[in-house]
DNA sequence: CAACCAGTCTCATTATTTGAAACTTGGTTT
DNA sequence: AAACCAAGTTTCAAATAATGAGACTGGTTG
């Protein structure tokens, strides 16, 4: 009942996703071998969605590309839907206090992407670091998000993972994540135990609105060869609370929605 | 025969657009109340959207706002289309050279949207920063933009500003701004005196395919107690020397593209 | 409890999308 | 230079999806 299937707008977003999947400029040609439409179905798809500014076209070399418009769009998104703006000045602090990577990510359907970060030893986000995207069954921020999800729309993103085995801990079955998800709603927070790369692990925890909804989700990053679970697990309750001031925040900070006339 | 008129993307993309402009969640009465669609149509759109995560709902407010997808898109839009990541070098050293502001813009059909930006005082670019939109007709890189245009886009663009007349010295008719862009044309670059707020003067260039493509601005931004429009005007040499730059990575940067099979 | 309002849903009508196939363009082969 | 080929573009009747007035629902107000 989802998924990319509502009418011609949602077949014209598949067609710009994949264009953006794509990380460079492509051929006509080229997303034709690999769309489900037709060719002047697909076609008009472009026209439409350049001359809207989604895609930009570049007569030279006939090729297309995400569009500016895009940009435009996503400075709201991220000012006005993510947590970064509100949650800036407390990841600083938590960076700094930790001394390790963190990480501040919500969830898009069954994926994961990271709106902002803090490396350690160079703490400065960058733009082109917000808006990566991850899988979510084997990251510790995406599992803890999904550990809280409500029970229709849980089934459902557990079904999209592609529960790929990028090494040997890595979740291969809805069933073996579903487990972890109820140790993680337990204890209030996840690991990635070397699940997505070996030698990198990290503690997670969500960022839930009172009625528990989940908002997002932060990690601390680190490597085998720095510090183990336990030494991360150490930290969690440090994390907790700028998980908890984030979520305050969060709260109070839709614009006052202020008497009608 | 453009604007916000194909079919029923264009006009989905324009609800999107409407819910992004209020730079905070709307409920889908505010929405409603400055649509041209009847109540049941906008409805569809919304939904529409949102389940397709360009949007996002909040349930315990009833509220909409841009949605997270657009954070992931706009990734690839920054990483693919725009010139940021390119110039990112060449401006950072711009910006130390000449010790003032530095611009980065795109022209997004009517308006500008500023892709990046060096501070001189402190030398960081913020994701917060990107995305920004401003007018094209009164402002540096705007002009220079506008300057390079072919005529068939160009006239629609020049009908599409809105001369709003924020000083004295703005533009106010398409005819005493076409001027303009004949002299930009003349020399190269082009300034802003004071026209969008008083005070702040630039010089900006194009940066210009082989082929006299527009692809994007410079500018260095500075103030009327700082310096004036001919101090700015010396260091126009040095601003093409990174827009030659720029432009001539831009020309040997898109993806090899490989024989096919 | 009646009136009201925001939000949601229905369904016959209407307009748009669809896609096979034909055409155009520009480059390459024989 | 004729024939060929691949990429991109346009056409048009049939199929499908969008439209929007109005009905419905659930919560709030006087």
């Amino acid at each position: 009942m989802s998924g990319s299937g509502d009418g011609t707008v949602g077949k014209a977003l598949e067609v710009l996703d994949q264009v953006a999947s794509y990380g460079r400029p492509v051929r006509f040609s080229e997303l034709l071998d690999a769309s489900p439409f037709p060719k002047a179905t697909l076609y008009r798809f472009v026209q439409t969605l350049t001359n809207q500014g989604m895609l930009s076209f570049d007569p030279d070399r006939a090729m297309y590309a995400p569009g500016v418009r895009l940009v435009r769009l996503a400075h709201a998104a991220w000012q006005t839907a993510s947590l970064a703006p509100i949650a800036a000045a407390h990841i600083d602090q938590l960076s700094a206090d930790v001394g390790e990577t963190v990480h501040l990510a919500q969830l898009d359907t069954a994926q994961v992407i990271y709106v902002d970060k803090r490396n350690a030893a160079e703490p400065v986000q960058m733009y082109s670091q917000s808006g990566k995207v991850g899988p979510a069954y084997c990251t510790g921020v995406g599992k803890v998000m999904l550990a809280y999800l409500q029970e229709p729309a849980l089934a459902e993103v557990l079904n999209q993972q592609s529960y790929h085995r990028f090494t040997d801990t890595t979740h291969t079955t809805p069933e073996s994540l579903r487990a972890e998800l109820s140790d993680i709603r337990a204890n209030g927070y996840g690991f990635d135990r070397e699940e997505h790369e070996p030698g990198i692990i990290c503690v997670a925890l969500p960022i839930l609105t009172e009625t528990n909804r989940v908002l997002g989700a932060l990690s601390v990053t680190s490597t085998t060869t720095r510090t183990n679970l336990a030494g991360l697990e150490s930290l969690a309750p440090r994390i907790r609370a700028t998980a908890q001031a984030i979520s305050k925040e969060a709260a109070s900070w839709h614009f006052p929605v202020n008497a009608n006339t």
